[in-house]
DNA sequence: TGACACAGTTGATCATTGTCAATGCGCCAT
DNA sequence: ATGGCGCATTGACAATGATCAACTGTGTCA
């Protein structure tokens, strides 16, 4: 009975990584349960790493509670944070000779653990889903470019006035309050700019009565329409 | 005759571009040569738009002479420069609802044109094939990673001298010298910075005596041990 | 040959951002 | 409570890079 719940949880992580993709496709729903049934649920501590950059890419992740962070480090200690992860989001999908980054858990964890290998002999079963496997993959590329667009046109403080909305989209389900599970520093690294410069931009964006802050984690977005327009 | 030597060219470009992802894969040769029989080659003015942002991704395409340059615009003028695309380097591979970004001819070109939906059935022939398509997509994400790196740990002089290295790489066959088909403007919306700065940056490498410039586009690396270390 | 256009370079100045250092705040263990 | 630790904030200053403007060089066209 607890197994069958589990594997609802697990299908429902599924579905929302690969749902939208795969809607009105023949076979998703079934190909989900399937895959469900070989997904494992693994624990990490907050600090852990899921994998790493050099690690061969057997698995795809799927974070079913807490968050993750991908990131690459260099020898010489700077590091960039390519992404951050929350229930539902997927890593490791086009990998091919290992993982071009490292994932980190952000929090304690749970995460779905599927194999690569039994993951394509189910495609094998079900072509229509197949086919639109690139879908999944494509819209990571695109997501992708748009924080290299950022990266390159935005100033600091409007990258992280994106940060944020985008922060307030993800983790504040429909209302404008939201905890982040991320320090200042990872947020540096992810946007490329140093600790101090993220500080004053939140200092700022206070100040100016565009967001709120509690206990440094949790936000509130008070003014969404100027929030905006500041990341323009 | 003359159309034979043609789908010899093609199949050299498109054996460039997927060859070294289908290396020792079972139907790879019959696979390129059944792709070679349904591509186009389309000619492009300098300047002129091979698709844009908006446009369906119906079609892959693949430089077989000349350069292409992959960009996104703002309605506010700033421009994001993803990638510059030379012989057998390929765009549009994992759009899904359109193109996410606008390819622009750098140079006046030839461009192998192929269908999406054609592909897909010539996949279904060479399913050995169809199952390492990811690793092509997977190869092109990896190195907007690389580039997101860059973006958000490297200076600005940094960032040239790793883009003069590539450009060498890949322009040079073999050799230090090579010819830029991209303009200072170019550059900079590809690294991220402003046309002076990246006016500077050639500047300051051919003073410190790293590269040599001759009218501009042509470019010599005169000691790539420094550059690398410069572009650290 | 000269006038112009265009792309790139260089200089001066200013804004943004990084760096270093000091301070503040909450949390935990004693 | 108190001291210490980790993280964030703030301030002062320096460095980086953007902007505006002048200038150079090259090619084109009349």
């Amino acid at each position: 009975m607890s197994l069958d719940i589990n594997k609802v949880v697990i299908k429902t992580s599924l579905a929302s990584c690969f749902g939208s993709h795969f809607k009105e496709v023949e076979g998703a729903n079934a190909f989900i349960d399937e895959l469900a049934q070989d997904a494992e649920e693994i624990s990490f501590e907050q600090g852990e790493y899921v994998f790493r950059e050099k690690d061969a890419p057997e698995y795809v992740y799927i974070p079913e509670s807490g968050s993750l962070m991908l990131e690459r480090s260099t020898a010489s200690g700077s590091r960039q944070v390519f992404a951050f992860l929350f229930t539902g989001n997927l890593a490791g999908l086009s990998e091919s000779v290992s993982y071009s980054f490292s994932a980190k858990a952000l929090t304690n964890c749970v995460v779905i653990r599927i194999s690569r290998k039994l993951m394509q002999d189910i495609f094998d079963k079900y072509p229509s889903v197949a086919k639109r496997y690139h879908d999944v993959t494509g819209h990571i590329l695109s997501l992708i470019l748009d924080q290299l667009f950022i990266m390159g046109q935005k100033s600091a403080h409007q990258r992280l006035a994106h940060f944020l909305l985008d922060m307030e989209h993800r983790l504040g389900r429909g209302t404008h309050r939201f905890l982040l599970p991320m320090s200042r520093q990872d947020i540096a690294d992810y946007l490329g700019m140093s600790l101090e410069t993220a500080s004053r931009g939140f200092s700022r964006l206070k100040k100016d009565g565009l967001i709120d802050i509690e206990s440094n984690y949790h936000i509130t977005v008070l003014d969404n329409e100027k929030l905006i327009s500041y990341a323009d």
